[in-house]
RNA sequence: CGCGGGGUAGAGCAGUUGGUAGCUCGUCGGGCUCAUAACCCGGAGGUCGGGGGUUCAAGUCCCUCCCCCGCAA
């Protein structure tokens, strides 16, 4: 089939990759190069290097809905378009191209987490399961009919770059049952129950701050579900530490929420949160690359110190 | 060349105005103990990121290159 991908990020690399091996004619819309890193080299999205590896053409815009978009969209006349994670917003101009419409992969169970932070959110509300669906694209926001879903477990240390890989293999996984039954004519849209529906908001860097009046519990979905990134942080006497990875347990012990209860290279590091001891066991001092917590307190003494 | 922090023993850090490179953990050996991740004694392990320079003498000062990281995008 004819089919004009739109994607971007990692999450949309499984999909894509699965439409290539499927045999597909297909082309590439995804945003332009960006700069990334400390020095702000121009960075292709993850999607281009995979098209240019394949031979995909690829056609760059900052937004696909103005007239440049759209006639590049139009020139290459797809019978499909498929979009998983794409970053713009399409225009009903957009949508109305291909024939057989648009369908988009969204990596949450429709209509709970519309918008663009699903995986991450549903860490950090403590869920314990999400899913993948795929559904009819329309103007507004993740708000078409669901074509299929599957779910899945979310584990309970597990974080959102873990969940984002499974997701995205499985999203994949049912794009391709989408298109058959698609190719089968047994589709059977059905409309979101608006009465379900939730949005989630982008995650920022901010999102990433831990709030240790929190009980324990909430601390630990909050470093999960920002993990990689942005990644979570919390002041110690004036310096930004990042918290990697963190573990609950039921130590007794007590003290002023924020401080550092239990701090030896043995044991480990322990903060008081809101409820209960949570424990600290990959951080990052400003400067210095991420650590055990154990190896840090060889020579960072934290004893008593306090997380604000 | 956006701002800044950093590369010292296997790991995490310290190293004062240049003057024989230290600490904690680990590791190896020995001891104590019913026993131990506890305690005591002892040992091994470092061309101080690379190159160049200044100096009687450079981890420390100057120049240069490489690599890692935080912030900002």
């Amino acid at each position: 089939m004819r089919i004009a991908f739109l994607g971007t990020p990692d999450f949309a690399i499984p999909s894509f990759e699965m439409l290539i091996k499927e045999g597909h004619e297909l082309a590439l819309f995804t945003n332009p190069d960006r700069p990334k890193g400390r020095h702000g080299a121009l960075t292709p999205p993850p999607t281009k290097e995979l098209a240019q590896k394949h031979g995909v053409p690829v056609y760059q815009f900052e937004k696909i809905r103005r007239p440049e978009g759209v006639a590049a969209l139009k020139a290459f006349a797809p019978e499909l378009m498929v979009t998983a994670a794409f970053g713009q917003i399409l225009s009903q101009e957009n949508l109305d191209i291909p024939p057989l419409g648009c369908i988009n992969v969204h990596a949450s169970l429709l209509p709970k987490y519309r918008g663009a932070a699903p995986i991450q959110w549903a860490i950090i509300n403590g869920d314990s399961v999400t899913g993948v669906t795929t559904m009819l694209t329309e103007a507004g926001l993740d708000t078409g009919p669901i074509l299929l879903q599957k779910e899945t477990l979310i584990g309970a240390d597990e974080t959102a770059g873990e969940l984002f890989d499974r997701l995205a293999i499985q999203g994949a996984g049912l794009l391709k049952e989408t298109l058959a039954a698609l190719a089968a004519g047994t589709l059977a849209p059905r409309l979101q129950n608006e009465a379900e529906a939730s949005r989630c908001t982008m995650i920022k860097k901010e999102t990433g701050r831990v709030d240790f009046f929190q009980p324990a519990q909430r601390v630990h979905d909050l470093v999960r579900g920002v993990s990689p990134w942005p990644g979570a942080y919390a002041e110690l006497e004036g310096e930004s530490v990042k918290i990697w990875k963190t573990r609950l347990c039921q130590r007794p012990e007590r003290g002023e929420v924020g401080a550092c209860v239990i701090a030896d290279p043995k044991e480990g590091l322990f903060v008081q949160t809101g409820e209960g001891l949570i424990e600290i066991v990959e951080l990052q001092f400003p400067g210095s690359k991420r650590m055990e917590a154990k190896a840090a307190l060889l020579g960072h003494p934290m004893r008593g110190k306090r997380f604000a």
